[in-house]
DNA sequence: TTTGAAAATGCAACAATGTTGCAAAATTAG
DNA sequence: CTAATTTTGCAACATTGTTGCATTTTCAAA
């Protein structure tokens, strides 16, 4: 397996993350770096970073594709796994710092869980 | 609002929905029916089902729509919501008819739940 | 049964997200 | 410094999903 080289456009991605905990889409990373690197490129590092466990992904309530840092988590039922919320109104996508039961299904195999949770955060709620 | 004609072509994609309790991705859908109806009609007539709780959505592993028919679930703390499992083998998806624990977030207002379980399913678990 | 308004459809063009192959450039080990 | 390997950019492509608009279908009132 090949090492992962500390290249220019590998710090510049990892420095729009040490700014912040939050959840940020391919979408958005790929407009954010447009000026540093190819969209491929993005989507490359992205892969690799993940691999690495440096960053950890899921699919938003739109289909899109997020990253965020990669936390040592809570295990359920052995399923490394923590929620992650998306305001509906603001797009604002966090990972949540709880345990999360995962069910058991009978002659299945369970490996991953992802549980969205979606709704509004404190700056869309209305007063 | 609309009423929901039932014409030959929400027939026909109703039909592909009664002979299975899977869930059906919108791909696989526009295919099996692609003699039958152009893929936007595909598009439309789901959103309409959805709409009349005939039919409904969530997102796969790979951020493609899923649809399946619409059950009388279990609420967790009061927001309406079942699992969804997904064999990423096979890639076969059904519902799950389990209750699960939504997690209360404080200071956001959490609308729905989608949790989507990853594993292998009987057929593709080795023996 | 006829008719006309509303709803539904097909089509083509488009938009957005993501992938691939390949040549060139950058990185690292020795 | 050099050579092997990894990384990158680019362009072309694939897939999923959306839109506008003209035409057709449906349904219910007459």
């Amino acid at each position: 397996m090949g090492v992962i080289r500390k290249t220019k456009s590998v710090k510049s991605l990892l420095e729009v993350f040490e700014h912040t905990d939050q959840a940020i889409s391919v979408v958005e990373l790929i407009k954010e770096l447009q000026d540093q690197m190819n969209k491929t490129t993005v989507y490359r590092i992205l892969e690799r970073l993940e691999d690495e466990n440096t960053l950890h992904s899921f699919i938003g309530k739109d289909g899109l594709k997020w990253y965020a840092k990669h936390k040592q988590n809570l295990k359920s039922s052995g399923v490394k796994s923590h929620p992650h919320f998306q305001c509906k109104t603001c797009g604002k996508t966090i990972c949540v710092s709880v345990d999360v039961e995962i069910p058991n299904l009978a002659k299945h195999k369970i490996e991953a869980a992802e549980l969205l949770l979606i709704g509004e955060c404190e700056k869309c709620l209305p007063k």
